[in-house]
DNA sequence: ACGCCCCCACTTTTT
DNA sequence: GTGGGGGCGT
């Protein structure tokens, strides 16, 4: 064991505001901690000052963290401040502690304590369940649409009454009838979606005083960590929770509230003192992470914000390298460059595992991760399409979940048919019809059906065969291990064999994906002392995709912003800096919206230690057509003396042997003349890179496309949907600008320039 | 009932 | 460019 500190000698690593919020005493205390200041060791140090010092019981602490990830770390950090002493420290995401108190008590509210955890797929299935006993048109109200609000409503912590209450949109009426219905389906299932979680823990609490009596008594300490990034269900919880002895202790930064569309609501950390009154209030302010050069460009970023405390960061870290930006032609040429950057800090010493490759959507890492394999770079990435989402992945857990809680109908449905065993359409059809005319679940519909005498005679006997293999499975699920269990279900179902015999590329890679999951599934009893199936599934059901990353992989990593918080890396990249991807267009008209992917690049920006590099393409291809942005507003919001500008002068997007123009930011207040505006040359496309600033953003609709390849009178062009054709001429300029194009199939169309997804061929 | 193929919608961000 | 869902042919 490493050295334990036994006393408050510890204290003396704190500077003078990281001390005062971890000696702090009683009492409600906001620890306002901006990005790299520490505040992972303030909350372990306070952690550990609370059981060394004040001699509370380890088990009666309860820490909240944002990711699972977190809560691995700051309950390992605090282990080795404490050592065995550490005890039954509870730290969890709010997701995993509610479902760790729901297990306990959710019997008060009438559900079973072997609820099963539906995920986003599970839900719009659902969804759509519920539209059709709505008799609601799908066209009008998608699944996920209703999935959406209902989601909404439930991090606000409203039924359907509540919505119904609360309803603004048009939808109204509706939403609450399918929200009600949604609600009743979970119920006959035995499944909570995510936003159950805490709701559901919100209502126990409120309306069994002794219940929520019994956690106040055990956690006599409560800490809270990303605060500005809780709901307003989390807030009710944490309120519920502090309430007895107010020892509440959150901590949180404004400028990093990056989850808003999930229900996430800065009022939270803003209006702290007012909810918890007496409470103090502690800011750190210095950052031990990033070089000063750094931490003023991601600062005169976020200083746009108008919704936000006032609050200097500073560092000791003085000068470093400017922060590079980058233009490329496109984005295979954004890519080739991060790699050859890679390559050239590599012989200066930097390692694989110090780069990070930061974009705003998960689609973006495609090219970059082609080109990283083009250079035999090892690399991970983060998200993206989820491992468990995946369609083999997925069937197999269904086994596993239907047979834990057999009125899992969602799960039940999957498995049915997969692999296929001659249940079709029809049969399903008829045993759902049957449910709900008799008031049945679907388990015993199917078992009903089996011995109709006017159901076909080869549907009993598939119906049969399956509900017996089942049955099975079922003596054994109590038993086996989870491991053990799911290579059960492999061997009977012959999900396996099947893929086996298509021997196909897709199929061969669903084998790797059904190894790789009974890999992930020795791997969690290993680490897990008594693992059940029903804490498996729990497990797996609540991840984060952040969770599995292995820092100590020697490797280069890729993920979105949004998975980044609370990471850091030397090196930093940050891809398609753009208008329309970040910030995102469907951010851009609502100037709420925009102040929150400010948020997002500045804590993106403020991930890197050592250097910082910012890249955008002039076009890039989006949905398999090409499109032009302009450079992010962000940009031209750091003072140029903090940024390195770089140009991708060796290859050629116009023509070849001349250079091309250099973009033009327009900075406000800067006296900088207009864009280079020149007449094209022959053979010459001119792009022009400069956006306008001057007017405020967001009242400018549409103007995404300002700069668009000069196109004259005579270019072939193609259209995804209306085929190929030649430009007959233009009309208009500037964003209006109007292409006639008579295209090969006949007629000519009047296209805007800038929403068309015109391409030169 | 199955499988193939076409077409569409998809891209914010995720516990 | 891609994956899922629906429709159609077998």
């Amino acid at each position: 064991m490493m050295n334990r500190m036994s006393g408050t000698e510890f204290l003396d690593q704190l500077n003078p505001p990281q001390r005062e919020a971890v000696t702090y005493g009683g009492g409600p205390l906001l620890i306002v901690a901006g990005a790299g200041s520490g505040k992972t060791r303030v909350l372990t140090y306070r952690i550990a000052y609370l059981v060394r010092h004040l001699g509370v019981d380890p088990g009666r602490i309860l820490a909240t963290t944002f990711t699972n990830k977190a809560a691995g770390e700051m309950k390992n950090r605090a282990r080795a401040l404490l050592g065995t002493a550490a005890g039954d420290l509870w730290v969890g995401t709010f997701h995993s502690t509610c479902t760790r108190i729901l297990r306990k008590d959710i019997h008060h509210l009438g559900y079973s304590p072997g609820f099963v955890i539906y995920d986003e797929k599970d839900t719009e299935s659902l969804a759509k369940e519920a539209l059709r006993r709505c008799d609601l048109d799908e066209k009008i109200y998608t699944p996920s649409a209703m999935r959406w609000q209902i989601d909404r409503a439930k991090n606000d912590c409203l039924g359907p009454e509540g919505l119904a209450a609360s309803a603004d949109r048009a939808f109204g009426p509706q939403v609450t009838r399918v929200y009600e219905v949604y609600q009743q389906l979970l119920r006959e299932n035995n499944a909570l979606d995510f936003g159950d979680l805490i709701r559901l823990t919100v209502m126990l609490f409120e309306r069994f005083p002794k219940v929520v009596e019994w956690y106040r008594e055990k956690w006599e300490h409560v800490l809270v960590d990303e605060y500005q990034d809780t709901n307003m269900a989390q807030y009710r919880l944490v309120r519920l929770l502090a309430a007895g002895q107010q020892n509440l202790c959150c901590v949180g930064d404004e400028d990093q509230n990056i989850y808003s569309w999930r229900g996430a609501t800065i009022r939270n950390i803003l209006d702290f003192e007012k909810d918890f009154p007496g409470a103090h209030v502690v800011k750190l302010e210095e950052n031990y992470r990033s070089t000063n050069a750094i931490l003023q460009a991601a600062g005169a970023v976020v200083a746009r914000n108008r919704r936000r405390r006032e609050k200097s960061l500073w560092t000791s870290r003085s000068g470093g390298h400017p922060a590079t930006l980058y233009q490329a032609p496109n984005e295979f040429e954004e890519a080739r460059y991060v790699v050859r950057e890679i390559g050239k800090l590599r012989r200066e010493g930097f390692r694989a595992g110090d780069f990070a490759i930061f974009y705003r959507t998960n689609a973006q890492s495609r090219v970059i991760e082609e080109c990283l394999l083009a250079d035999n770079y090892a690399y991970t990435v983060v998200g993206g399409v989820k491992f468990y989402a995946r369609a083999e992945v997925k069937d197999l857990l269904a086994y596993m979940r239907v047979l834990h809680n057999p009125l899992d109908a969602v799960g039940l449905k999957r498995i049915i048919n997969s692999p296929p065993r001659g249940i079709g359409k029809t049969t399903i059809a008829r045993a759902e019809d049957l449910a709900r005319e008799r008031g049945l679940h679907l388990a015993d519909a199917l078992r009903a059906l089996v011995e109709d005498e006017r159901t076909g005679a080869a549907a009993r006997r598939k119906v049969g065969d399956f509900l017996a293999s089942l049955r099975e499975l079922q003596k054994e699920a109590g038993t086996l291990l989870p491991s053990a269990l799911l290579q059960q279900i492999i061997a009977r179902s012959g999900y396996v064999d099947k893929l086996r015999h298509q021997d196909t590329p897709e199929s061969l890679s669903r084998i790797e994906n059904i190894d790789e999951l009974v890999t992930s599934i020795y791997a969690f009893e290993e680490n897990t002392p008594d693992a059940t199936l029903g804490i498996y599934l729990d497990q797996i059901s609540l991840v984060a995709d952040v969770d599995s990353l292995d820092e100590t992989a020697d490797r280069v990593v890729l993920m979105t912003v949004h998975s980044a918080k609370g990471l850091e890396f030397p090196v930093v990249f940050m891809l398609g800096m753009e208008e329309t991807l970040f910030p995102h267009s469907l951010s851009r008209d609502d100037p709420e919206a925009v102040e929150e992917e400010r948020r997002l690049c500045y804590v993106g920006m403020t991930r890197a230690k050592d250097r910082l590099y910012l890249s955008h393409a002039v076009s890039r291809r989006v949905f398999g057509s090409l499109r032009f942005n302009d450079p992010s507003r962000f940009l031209a919001e750091i003072p140029e003396e903090l940024l390195d500008s770089q140009v991708a002068a060796d290859r050629g997007w116009a023509a070849p042997e001349r250079s091309p123009a250099r973009p033009v930011i327009h900075r406000p207040g800067a006296s900088s003349s207009r864009p280079l505006r020149r007449k094209p040359q022959d053979g010459e496309r001119v792009i022009d890179y400069s956006f306008d600033q001057s007017s405020d953003y967001g009242d400018e609709p549409g103007d995404g496309n300002a700069g668009v390849p000069a196109l004259e009178a005579g270019d072939r062009v193609s259209h995804p949907n209306l085929g190929r054709g030649t430009v007959e001429r233009l009309e208009g300029e500037g964003r209006r600008t109007r292409v006639v194009v008579r295209f090969e199939r006949g007629g000519t169309r009047t296209l805007m320039l800038a929403y068309s997804e015109l391409e030169i061929v």
